[in-house]
DNA sequence: GGGGTTATGTATCATTTGATACCGTCTAGC
DNA sequence: GCTAGACGGTATCAAATGATACATAACCCC
């Protein structure tokens, strides 16, 4: 696909007319299917990847364990490709699509020198940081403090207060991966909750009764 | 204290003179003896602390229990300031002066206006976010997947390589803090690690093998 | 509808971590 | 020297979490 002016439409962050030409000039578009894997865990990166459509999750892993980082949405860019960017730097997650995504390539070299230059580009970068270190700083305050069946408490509350959806489309094993835990452990707290009259369970999804 | 030129004997990283006579003309200086609490979770923040000499400690607490995010040194900021200083934020953590500690405090409004102003500047800020960034997602990999014992250890082994000294100077209680456990779990570790003649344990400090 | 795969339920057991309690020792300040 | 408070050792118990194993059910593909 060229790109064309039509981004911007999808890309409202960035309004002046010369950063956008200077975006049309070096960047490319790249799509992604569902499990595509864009980054990963060591994998030097050149490139800013900014989502114009569709979503990527950003997870660490060790052995057989995983844990969700951050999800990355629509006019949203990854902190690992940020960092390596500014510095050389590895990953130290992987990102892969969860649905079609449509995915906006900036060579690395751009983005410090756009710093200076676009106080729209400036502000996309710090704005950036700032949400990535918050969401983190959060994770990281909850795993340290609360037990396992609070973060899952938590975790569906905030599914359904983001998306309004009382039913939730996730199977234990990747409610699992998304807190760093194994599916029995996720299964059982889950059944309690059922005893409890919280929830209802199904294959494939979970009903939050209110 | 005066400010004055000395200053920047001390912050190399700011080299540009309009940024100087800016920091001269819009900072102050604050000294803090050890204790004394400059930051508390939940307060708005309007202004940048920047640590000239001494060390500030940075940490989450709930209820009884606490844990390390960071410290801040000589040449550093903290990430709760200059959240608070982009948007309308609150700090999501505590900050301690560990040291007899000398700040410079600038007010939160000029740091948005000199990121587009000046590149060391910009470029200082970039490295603050990146580098506590780093930090958190390691600290955040290290609690989700790390049991405690392997947390101390790596604690210790990382006193040894920055101090380059054997010998730790810190309480068992005070290293429950730093991890976000408590007493007891210490006590427990560091003895088994004593019959394993990994370690010596001393009142009020601890001495490392090798 | 058969067969493989995924999702879920659940029991058992071990390990890790935390809570509580009590003790002795060291140290600083008087 | 006395004493309060900090520091550290340890025992006991409980709870949370994880590992393993096995069973059943739902789903998909052919």
């Amino acid at each position: 696909m060229d790109l064309s002016v039509d981004l911007f439409k999808k890309l409202k962050s960035f309004s002046e007319p010369e950063l956008q030409s200077e975006i049309l000039k070096h960047g490319k578009i790249l799509k992604a299917i569902k499990g595509d894997v864009l980054i990963k865990e060591g994998q030097h990166l050149n490139f800013l990847p900014i989502v114009i459509k569709g979503l990527l999750r950003v997870y660490q892993q060790k052995e057989d364990r995983e844990i969700l980082l951050y999800y990355v949405g629509p006019e949203q860019t990854c902190m690992m490709s940020l960092s390596s960017a500014y510095f050389d730097y590895s990953s130290a997650a992987n990102g892969i699509a969860m649905e079609p995504t449509e995915i906006l390539i900036l060579p690395a070299h751009v983005i410090a020198e756009w710093q200076l230059k676009y106080p729209t580009w400036n502000r996309f970068i710090i704005k950036t940081f700032k949400s990535r270190y918050d969401e983190l700083l959060t994770a990281f305050g909850s795993i340290a403090f609360k037990p396992i069946h609070v973060r899952v408490k938590e975790y569906l509350n905030g599914y359904v207060k983001n998306q309004k959806s009382q039913k939730i489309p996730i199977s234990h094993l990747t409610l699992a991966n998304e807190l760093g835990t194994t599916r029995v452990v996720i299964s059982r707290i889950l059944k309690q909750f059922e005893l409890e009259k919280k929830v209802k369970l199904f294959r494939g999804y979970i009903q939050v009764k209110n």
